[in-house]
DNA sequence: GATGAATGAGGATTCATTCAT
DNA sequence: CATGAATGAATCCTCATTCAT
C-alpha cells in the first residue's frame, strides 16, 4: 500500500469522525461508530491513529492547517492594503467554516471543551492564527488607515472574537442561512471600529 | 429540614460541582467526586438533582440569572445614556467572570461542549441577556449617539463575541491579570465601531 | 456494612478466583466469570481489589499467611526435635495445598508464570517460609542429627524442591491418591540425606 | 527454497521467541514483536508455525530434546556406574539451562503456566526425561549402590524437584553466578540421601 | 513463498444511578 | 432525609489470525 492510498483512507476515517462528532459530540461518539461510518472495521482505525483522542487533534490540525495556508497566502500578498486584507481574512474565516457545518460544530462547540484536553498544542496552532490578524493590523496602522495606538494582538482578539461569535451564533442556530453572508457586515462593523479618524 | 436548610446543601453541591468540573472537566469529573468534595453522599446528590446533567444546567442557571439580573439593573435604569449603559455591561460580564475563575471556565470552556447537550435550553437565557444588549444598542441609536443603520441584534451579539474572546483568552492564557482590566478598551473599541460620525 | 461482612464478601470472590482461575488459568478466566461465580456484579469485584491482578496478589498473600503461621507453629515449638519439625513441615505442606486443590493448581502453576508479574513481592513471603525451614536445619546440626556442614538455606531450597515437584506432580497427574500420603516416603528420603552419619 | 533454509528460518523464529517471551513472558510478548526480531513479516510466522501455542509447543519440543537426546546418551554408556551417570545427569541439567538463560525462565517460569495449555504433550517429553534418571537409580539399586528399596519413579521426581528448585531460583534471583556452579553439592547430597548403607 | 494491512472478537474497568438500611 | 454498597451497561483498545497482492 503506498503513502498516497493509505493517506486517503486516513482521510476517510477523519472525514467519518467529523461527521460523527460533530453530531453526537465527542463523548457521544464511539470509535466504533467511526469505523463503521468510515468502512472499515474497528481496529483499523488504530492503524492510523494513536487512539481517540489523536483523531481529533489531528481533525483539528488539517483544519487548521488550512486556515492558516489561506490565511498566510492573504496577508502576505503584496499588492493588497490593509482594509482589503481584513476583509479578505473575515471572509476566509466565515466562508471555511461555513462550507462544512460538522467541521464549524466541532470548531465552535468540540474543541472548546477539547483545550482542556489538548491545551497547549492547539494553542500553539491558534496563536499563529491570531499572530497572521495581527500582521494585518499592523500593516494598517504603517498605512494610516487604523487607529495608530491600536494593540495588534489585543485588536486580533477582537476580531476573532467576532469571527467565532458569529460562527457560533451560525452553528447553533439552525436557520438556513449561508455563514459568509455575515462577511460584510462583520468587516463593515470591524473597519469602523479601526479606521484611523481623519484629521 | 426547612427550605433554607435544603437550599444551602445545594448550593454546597452546587459550588463543589464547579470547582470540580472547571478543574477536569465535565467527563472528567465524577459525581462521586463531587459528592466527597461536598461532604455528602453519592446518593445525596441525587436527592437535589436529576442527574449529573442537571447539575451542569443548575450551574449555568444560577450564573445566567445573576447575569441577566444585574445586565437588567444596568440597562433599566433611567438616568444613563447608552455609551455608560455599554461601558458598564462589559464591566459587568468581565468583572464577574474575572471574580470567579472557576465559574469562568465552566462558561468558556465546558459550556460550549455542553451546549451539544443543554441545546435549547440554555439559549433561551442567552437570548435574554443578547436582548438586553440590544436594548442598548437600541436607546443608543435612539439618542443618536449610534450609528442608526446597527442591526441591533447582530450587534449585541458582536458585544458578546468580543466578551467571549476576551473571557476564554483570559481562562486559557494563566497569565495574573485581572480580567476587568480589559473593561476600558473593549468598551473603546465597541464604541469606536457603534458610534454615530458626527455630520 | 461492617467490617466482617465486608470480608466475608471479599472472601467469597476471592474463593471464586480460586476455583476459576484453577480451572482455567488466570488469562482464561474474565472478571466477568469470577463475578458470576462469586454472585455479585462486575463493578462489585473493584469495590474489594484494585484488579484482576490484586485478586492474584490477593489469593497468594491469603494462603502463604495461613503457610508460613502454622510453619512458625511447628518450627517454634519447644520440645520438639529437628527431625520431627521437619517431618511435620513436609506433612504441612502436602497437607494443606492436598486439601484444596484448586488452591494447589494455581501455586504450581498459575504463580510459577505470575512471578513474572508479582516478582519480588511474592518472593518475599517465600523467603520466609525458606527462611523457617532453614531453621530446622540449622537446629538439626546444633543438636548432631543432621551433617554439620549442610548449608542451610541451600537444604532448605532442596526441601522446598522436592516438596513442590511432588505437589506439582500431584497437580498434574489426575490420579485420585492424596497428596500427604507422600508425606512420609519424602520425609525419610529427606532424613536420609540429611542426617549425620554416627561414627 | 530447500529444507535447510526452511529449517533455518524456523530456528530463527523460535529464537527470536524464546528471547521475547523470557523478557516479557507468553501473554507479554506478541507475534508481532517475535516477528520483527526475527526479521520476518507477521504472515510468515504462520508459514512455520501453526499458531503463537505451537511456538510455545515448539520451543519446549527443542528443548526437551536436546535434554532427552544428551541425557540418554549419558544413561546408555556402558561404562560408567550409576553414582557417576547421576553425577552427570545432574551437571547436565544444570549447565543446558545455565547456558541460555532465555531458555531457562522460560523452562522454569512460562511453561508452568503453559502446561495448563500444553497439557499431556509437554507431559510425555517430561516422562520420558524422568524415566531416563529413574533407569540410573534402577541401575543403582542393581549395583548395590543405592539403597535397594527405593522407588524409582519416585526418587527421579525427587531429583527432578530438586534441579527444578535450583533452576528456578537461580532464574529468579538476580546474582551473577553459574548455574552448573550448583553441580557438585547437589549430586553430593542427592547421592547422600540414595546411597546404601554399608553394612 | 512472503508480506503486512485489515479484521473483529474479546475483556478489564469505570461510573451514573438505584435502593435497602 | 441520608447513606454508600451494589449494579451492569458501555467503551476503548489489543492482538492473533487471515488473505489479497
Amino acid at each position: 500500500m503506498n503513502v498516497q492510498q493509505r493517506e486517503a483512507k486516513a482521510e476517510r476515517i477523519l472525514d467519518a469522525a467529523v461527521l460523527e462528532i460533530a453530531r453526537h459530540g465527542y463523548y457521544g461518539t464511539t470509535v466504533s461508530t467511526i469505523a463503521r461510518r468510515a468502512g472499515v472495521a474497528d481496529g483499523t482505525i488504530y492503524l492510523y491513529f494513536k487512539s481517540k483522542e489523536d483523531l481529533l487533534v489531528s481533525i483539528f490540525e488539517r483544519a487548521m492547517q488550512r486556515f492558516n495556508e489561506e490565511a498566510r497566502r492573504i496577508v502576505e500578498e503584496g499588492g493588497a492594503g490593509a482594509e482589503e486584507k481584513l476583509r479578505r481574512l473575515v471572509d476566509l474565516h466565515l466562508t471555511l467554516l461555513g462550507e462544512d457545518r460538522d467541521l464549524a460544530v466541532i470548531f465552535q462547540v468540540e474543541f472548546r471543551h477539547t483545550l482542556h484536553i489538548l491545551e497547549r498544542l492547539s494553542r500553539s496552532r491558534m496563536r499563529d492564527y491570531l499572530a497572521l490578524i495581527a500582521q494585518v493590523v499592523e500593516q494598517g496602522k504603517r498605512e494610516g488607515v487604523f487607529k495608530p495606538d491600536l494593540d495588534a494582538l489585543f485588536t486580533a482578539k477582537v476580531v476573532f472574537g467576532i469571527l467565532d461569535e458569529m460562527a457560533t451564533d451560525w452553528v447553533l442556530s439552525q436557520r438556513n442561512v449561508r455563514l459568509a453572508s455575515r462577511s460584510e457586515p462583520v468587516a463593515e462593523l470591524l473597519l469602523g471600529g479601526l479606521r484611523a479618524t481623519r484629521a
